[in-house]
DNA sequence: AGGATCAAAACGAACATTCATTCTAAATGG
DNA sequence: CCATTTAGAATGAATGTTCGTTTTGATCCT
């Protein structure tokens, strides 16, 4: 049977994404959310306990996509290389199908509306990311340096680029960029 | 003679920065920048004519800083790998020195409180940085790399292992890490 | 079958609170 | 004494949330 229950739920969710990542959370009232999702208010609080436990939602589920594509490149691929390159394609993939999504977990002061979740650098997902390249220091693929730093040195060219493109900055598409981007940040830890 | 005048001008935008920075700009009311700063309301609203001026200025002198850094060291050095490590040097020493203000400049969604403001990789300081990978292209020291995608790989990890440290998730201190960090920053574009 | 029953879902007016800003008046100082 | 600065109560708009009501749709009973 086609649920048609959790139907509005979902528009909540799904409008709630677009105007907080178009205006903002603050910038984003309930009354807005109800008239752009077409939904009452009733039906937003019969969901959601506040506006913030609409925030908190969005970002546990697109949180749990990102360590599911991680954990996925985890599994089906080895070695830092071919691992952290999987990641770069995944996230510039999800740049362009879902900028929302990336957008919402991307941009810094989370914190100011979500004040009780640990800062994002701090989750499983981005915690994948840095075991990858201390597996990589392990094999001898990367030099020997700090996780943290080599995480931060071969994946923070990406997010930049990305994070330009999603401010609308960039005078080509994002593909475009992919390639060369890759080669920059894998340079940056390679043995 | 010592102005008194714009003494309490300066207490306002102190105090704004640190709880602007601290608790985001909406969830700072204008009280609580009275009671923090021990100024009037009449007095705010003397010198600004709005919360989001006091915002704006902040932006702009602390812009202006990064501005006048930025051509310093194009000034006093040359070549880009000598001009990118003294950049480098540079986001290192403020993010020790300055923590708040780098934290107000680098924090995405400036433009949910400041919506007439130019992304701010459009602002000059930014433009100077890629203007120095570029030149850096032509004397042969860069890779043949296209200007934002050399100036996002060279100073994209250095500003997320800033933003890491401002989070305050880094197990050691900052300055522990800026070695590694330059060189894994300049591995990415070196010729 | 068809009315009765009931819980889940949807609704939106009303409410209390918070906030940025205005305004009037007092203090200050040259 | 006048201009500048400080003060803080008053204001009105906007916001998140509550709550009583209505609608829906499935299930049960005769």
């Amino acid at each position: 049977m086609a649920n048609i229950k959790p139907f509005q739920r979902e528009k909540i969710l799904d409008t709630a994404l677009i105007l907080f990542t178009k205006n903002g959370y603050f910038n984003t009232s309930v009354q807005d959310i109800r008239r752009a999702g077409e939904v009452s208010i009733g039906s937003i609080y019969h969901y959601f306990d506040s506006k913030e436990r609409i925030a908190a939602q969005l970002y546990y589920d697109l949180l749990a996509d990102m360590e599911q594509a991680m954990e996925r490149i985890m599994s089906e691929s080895s070695g830092a290389q071919e691992r952290c390159r999987k990641v770069v394609a995944h996230l510039f993939q999800q740049a362009e199908e879902n900028p929302k999504t990336l957008q919402f977990i991307l941009q810094g002061r989370l914190s100011d509306f979500l004040p009780d979740e640990k800062p994002i650098c701090s989750s499983r997902p981005f915690e994948l990311m840095r075991q990858m390249v201390e597996e990589g220091v392990r094999t001898g693929e990367v030099r020997e340096i700090d996780r943290i730093v080599g995480a931060a040195a071969v994946f923070g060219g990406v997010l930049r680029m990305i994070q330009l493109h999603l401010d609308g900055v960039l005078p080509k598409a994002l593909q475009e960029y992919e390639e060369e981007c890759w080669r920059c940040a894998w340079s940056a830890i390679a043995a």
